[in-house]
DNA sequence: GAATATATGCAAATGACTTGCGCAAATCAT
DNA sequence: ATGATTTGCGCAAGTCATTTGCATATATTC
């Protein structure tokens, strides 16, 4: 593939094998060459550009990113931990169809993941 | 209300008589007597502490407020010109039970937005 | 293998948002 | 009320994830 360098593909591992999604910093630290991190940022750049990675910033203003073939693109986000772990069912599907026609809307993606507290950090009991 | 203060007022009014999310930006935008953008932020802040506005970013990295009562808090947004309309279906609730059941978490909010091309955009055309 | 295109590193810029500080306005205690 | 303490606001500077300009290095094309 075309501009897929060693960088990037290194990258595109690294989210491929990483159960939840990853941030630009989070690949930093765990890159021995320790690229520059802007060339990581373009990396990701690219292959969002290509398709290959999906991103979503969980209102945290932090760009994490994902294979979609692996995340159904439905997560459970932990406001305290900031961990997500994804869940399996896809009520959107069921009703895109519905929303199309009556809004006159083109939908092409969609967002949808609950926020609360994951069971560790409940375990934890923090405030 | 403890600190309602009339700049807060206004503001929240705004956003409560706006149709759509909207960002500071906006809000300074219509605002006459042009407070200082700072202040706008803490009074954003201030409502949103306070409950009486959610905010969501779009993937935009930029907050986009509203009210919870007006909105059901799923949307449909442009990813053209940025304009959002919210549908009323409320799959979540329907399937919320069953999740935190089967993944151990206590949801606590969820955020559910389609992402496409309204149809002002589509009859534009543009690419 | 030279010529052109693309990628990377480095440093500076961007832009939404936050924060420290001084003053003004509101709230509380006496 | 009145003085004291808290709270809000404007201003300016800071923060932080991300982007961008530019020079160099690497890859691709002719």
């Amino acid at each position: 593939m075309k501009g897929f360098t060693p960088l990037r593909k290194e990258i595109y591992k690294m989210i491929e094998d990483t159960d939840s999604p990853i941030n630009a910093d989070t690949i930093y630290k765990k890159l021995d060459n320790k690229p520059d991190l802007s060339s990581i940022y373009r990396a990701l750049n690219y292959l969002e550009k290509k398709g290959m990675v999906k991103s979503l910033t969980f209102d945290t203003k932090i760009n994490y990113y994902f294979t979609p073939k692996k995340h159904p693109h439905h997560f459970l986000y932990c406001k305290k931990c900031g961990k997500t772990e994804s869940f399996d069912v896809c009520l959107a599907n069921e009703i895109q169809k519905k929303i199309e026609d009556k809004h006159n809307f083109k939908i092409t993606d969609h967002v949808f993941y609950f926020i609360g507290i994951c069971k560790e950090c409940m375990k934890r009991g923090e405030t």
